[in-house]
Parts: C-alpha cells; sequence; structure tokens
DNA sequence: AAATAATATGTAGGCACCTACGGAAATGTC
DNA sequence: GACATTTCCGTAGGTGCCTACATATTATTT
C-alpha cells in the first residue's frame, strides 16, 4: 500500500477536497446534512417541536387536504414506507389523522388535525424566512438549484447504473483504456473534508 | 385549511416541484440517496459486497497509512462517532485494524489489513469507471460540482442559521414585510417530487 | 366466474449519519 | 506542581431514509 503520508493532514484535506466530480454522492450528502442541521436548529430555537421530515407533509396536506399515504409517497418523492412512518409520527404528534378510503379499502387518507392545523400557521411565517433565506443561497451560489435540476435531468436520461453497466459491458479493456489526470480518486460515495485542519 | 384539491395528483407532483429553492435540503438529499442506490447497485453487481461508507475511509486509508478516528473524521468530512462506527464495520469485516497511538493514549490509528487492500485492488477498476461516470454527469449537468462548491462557499460565509437568526432579528414585521411571489412554497425541508404520477 | 397479476400499505430490519454524554489523556495556566 | 481546560474517541440513543417481505384488495386475464 502507498504510504506517502503527508506531513501534515492539510494535505489530505484539501486532496481529498480535490475529487470533484468523483465526489458527487457524498458532497450532495454533506450539503443536505449541513442544511438539515441549522434547519433543524432554527426550529428549535423558534421554539417549535417539529421533525424535518414533517414539513413537506404538512404542506402538501394543507395545500390538497387528505391524501393516500401514496400520493404523499409521490408527491414527495419518497417511498410509502417513509410516508409511512412519518404518518405514525404525526398521529403520535397529533398533527394528523387517518382514514380508510371509501373507494378504495387498500388505501388510507391521511389528513390534518386542528392541532396541525395551527401548528402550520405557527410554521409559515419561519417558511417564510426560510424560503427567503434560500433563494439568497441559491443566488449566491449562482443557481445550483438549477445545476440541481439538470443533474436530475441527466440521471433521469441515463441512471449512474446504467451508465457504468455500459461500460461494463463494452469491456473491461476498454475502460482501464481511458485516460485519467494524475489525481484521480475514489468512487461517487467518497468523502469531502469539511472540517479545516 | 386549503382544500383546493387538484383534479389530479399531477398538478401536486409539480407544484411541489416547483419550490426551486425552498426545497433545496430535500433536493439535496434525494439526489444524493438516488446515487446512492445507484452506486451500491454496482457494487452489488461487481459481486463486491462493500458498505458505501467504506469507500472514503477505505480510500484516505491506501493513500496515507494509519490515521487516527480524528483524522479520518477530518478528511472525510464527517463526525468522529461516524467514523467510530465504520471503523468497527471495517474492522468485523476484516479490512481494517485499529492501535494504539503511541504518540498519544487517548488515540488510535485506523489500518488497512491485507484483505483490505486486496479488496481496494478489486475495487480500483470499478473506481476508475465510476468515477469516468460521475465526470460525464458533472458535465451534462452543466458544472453541477462547481454549483455546489459556490454553495459550499455561501455557507462558510454565512450559514443558514445565522442568516434566518439575522432576519429575525432585525424583527419580525420586516420579515413579514417581505413581498413574496405567489408561488412562495415551504421551507427548506420541503420534498420535491421524483416520482411521476 | 375463476384465476392471475397488480396495487396499497404495513412490518421488520438495516444504513449512514447525527447529538449528548462520559472517561481518560494531554495541554495550558497559575 | 496543582488545577483547569481542551482533546480524543467511545457509548447510547435518535433521525430519516431504504429494501425485502407480507397481507388484503382491486384489476385484468383466462
Amino acid at each position: 500500500m502507498s504510504n506517502k503520508k503527508p506531513q501534515s493532514m492539510h494535505d489530505a484535506s484539501d486532496y481529498i477536497r480535490g475529487q470533484g466530480s468523483a465526489a458527487i454522492g457524498a458532497r450532495l450528502r454533506r450539503l443536505s446534512e449541513r442544511i438539515d442541521r441549522d434547519a433543524a436548529r432554527v426550529y428549535a430555537e423558534a421554539g417549535i417541536t417539529v421533525e424535518l421530515r414533517w414539513v413537506g407533509a404538512l404542506k402538501v396536506l394543507s395545500l390538497y387536504g387528505p391524501l393516500s399515504v401514496g400520493e404523499l409517497a409521490t408527491s414527495l418523492g419518497i417511498s410509502h414506507v417513509s410516508v409511512s412512518q412519518t404518518r405514525n409520527s404525526l398521529e403520535k404528534a397529533g398533527l394528523a389523522s387517518s382514514i380508510p378510503d371509501q373507494e378504495d379499502a387498500r388505501s388510507r387518507k391521511v389528513q390534518l388535525t386542528a392541532a396541525g392545523c395551527r401548528m402550520i400557521k405557527q410554521l409559515e411565517p419561519l417558511w417564510k424566512i426560510l424560503e427567503d433565506v434560500a433563494a439568497e443561497l441559491d443566488e449566491e451560489a449562482n443557481r445550483v438549484v438549477a445545476a440541481l435540476d439538470r443533474l436530475d435531468a441527466a440521471l433521469d436520461r441515463s441512471s449512474l447504473h446504467e451508465r457504468v453497466a455500459g461500460r461494463l459491458k463494452t469491456g473491461a479493456r476498454q475502460a482501464v483504456a481511458h485516460k485519467r489526470p494524475a489525481n484521480a480518486g475514489p468512487a461517487m460515495r467518497t468523502s469531502v473534508s469539511r472540517k479545516p485542519l
């Protein structure tokens, strides 16, 4: 194994940070969690007890009224299982309730309770501020959201898995033959340093 | 509560997707998990048993040799607790071992085992392919990584929490006075639809 | 009408990260 | 040297998502 230990860990930090696109999965995750932490802190300091996963569900239910687990999952972009778990959590908190769907016995309609509606009233001013800040960040980052849209579209066209599979199918020899810059790094899920040394 | 139920859920899906910057936290998370799922699938189909969280650690250890938990945490941009958990997982798998640091009795140095080094040899061709694909995606998304860098820099300058706190400090009246477009949406952690209806 | 396939949602367990806390060792201050 | 503070890493518990599997209901096919 290579043992070219840097004289200080500053090089390791910079090196990993230099992975660029190779660490995109980890980059996305770190940012996501960074923002989540801050958002959670905002809610906590506002004295509002809210799980972050509630926010999307609360908003969609307040906009559209009772929805099934599947409908919530679709509009939130997560699995029905996650919605089911969120539903349970919301119900335990008294913010939502669910009733059987009269048109389909397999389905349950999730709806806000009065307490849920009151919490939303409480949250709305904070949401306005958060969304103002988000727009500010997007502008400072020179349209990061548009970039995310483009990445989503690229993955819609052809997933990471499909792209890799295509390369493997054309032969390992061809893949090896690709010339990479000397600073080529690890795979998608490599981490990127966020803590200065 | 508003009960303007769309005639079909197609509107709800599009509406949430239209949150733009307001749902950036959730956007980042969805993409992150989307890429992770694909990466995991790639490894699985290659017949390599690897937890995604191992990848960064494996690479850094192979590049720099034994590192302490704290050093790994810094270079991977995650907490020492996560590293500790990953270390345990790696050790259970026989890919890493840890020894006391002779210069600091509080510290443990994590190092690759022979089996760990062999696994890395196995992984390297796949990593090359994954990083080629990542570069392709970055190009198709017109420099999404640069955009993520810019967002990181913006948050480094002033965190989400700080920005919100600043607005709250200047007064709730001022915050309420902000004019928002009619399609103003929920806070950062709102979800975005990824599943077509 | 009966058989088969698809759909809706729940349960169980897992992944990858986190905060809070705690004990031991190292470092800093007086 | 004594004491205070900081650092290192582990434990415990939690968050928010997932896959695999299962059961009941509905839709489609035979």
